[in-house]
DNA sequence: CTCCAATCACTTGCACACAATTCACTTGTG
DNA sequence: CACAAGTGAATTGTGTGCAAGTGATTGGAG
């Protein structure tokens, strides 16, 4: 056993898991390319097709998105015409974000794309179930410090 | 059952890849920062600790990067002193790239990062091994179609 | 009531990432 | 040998991502 072990690429566990999420954001482009969609576009409308309405603070959070990227996306939805973006009356410094009926309506031509994205990545639904698992107990914990 | 039940984000299984993955890459930066490095310099620089010297070509496949990406790395890496980058005689299309002893010292300071990371994941064995069979497998499924 | 600290958002700077294009070199074909 | 096809690498353009710093607003302590 030779202390160098772990610093082969083969014996990594960060490794798959980062090239996993590229590729995966890579098979995402043709399906969102047709809605006119980049990946992070995407998942801020997901939130805003449950959400309706929202703070640009929550948003942030929902999508694990710096303000440095989110404040970008928003404006480039905004002038797409599938959100709005204004201050609140009662606290000027948050930001409210609304999905318009043009952003609304994306959401029936993007139905398919969860079903064609499992398909793409091959696995089983107990797999889907462990690998949504590991990530978000991965995730909390690395979140839980400091 | 709803016909929009697929893209709600918490039924997303994409986005906590996506999200634990940068996460990692984040949870790695003040380890790297001490080699002066950053995540995909320490990708490129672990294949270099292994194989001593590799073509560019076979060094893309294997950290999965872009020459677009890869490039501009080894041209920090070889500024740095870490590695020579050099055309093959028998192919002068092909970069010959080539770990110094500069940058084969890095590895010890890199010894226990493996460790650490995984520490900061907070999984267990059983689980880290299930994580890196189903990227792998994903990764595998999504690479071989097309 | 007045600073003072905290919070929200924005901006800037640096480092990825990939698609698409271009260029250099090699190999196969006539 | 000449030329077409193919391959490896670099460049350009667009879009993330985060850290660090800035400015505006709010809420709390004296």
């Amino acid at each position: 056993m030779d202390k160098y072990e772990g610093l082969k690429l083969c014996n990594q566990v960060c490794f798959p898991l980062y090239a996993c999420s590229k590729e995966l954001v890579r098979q995402y482009g043709p399906y969102l390319k047709e809605l006119g969609l980049t990946y992070t576009q995407y998942l801020v409308m997901m939130v805003l097709w449950e959400r309706e309405s929202v703070s640009s603070r929550e948003l942030s959070q929902c999508v694990r998105l710096d303000y440095g990227t989110l404040t970008p996306v928003l404006k480039k939805l905004s002038s797409a015409g599938y959100l709005t973006r204004e201050r609140s009356q009662e606290d000027e410094r948050l930001l409210t974000v609304t999905v318009t009926e043009s952003g609304r309506q994306l959401r029936d031509r993007a139905a398919g794309i969860p079903a064609a994205m499992a398909e793409i990545m091959g696995l089983t639904q107990e797999e889907f179930a462990a690998l949504y698992a590991l990530t978000y107990k991965a995730l909390a914990h690395m979140e839980s410090e400091e």
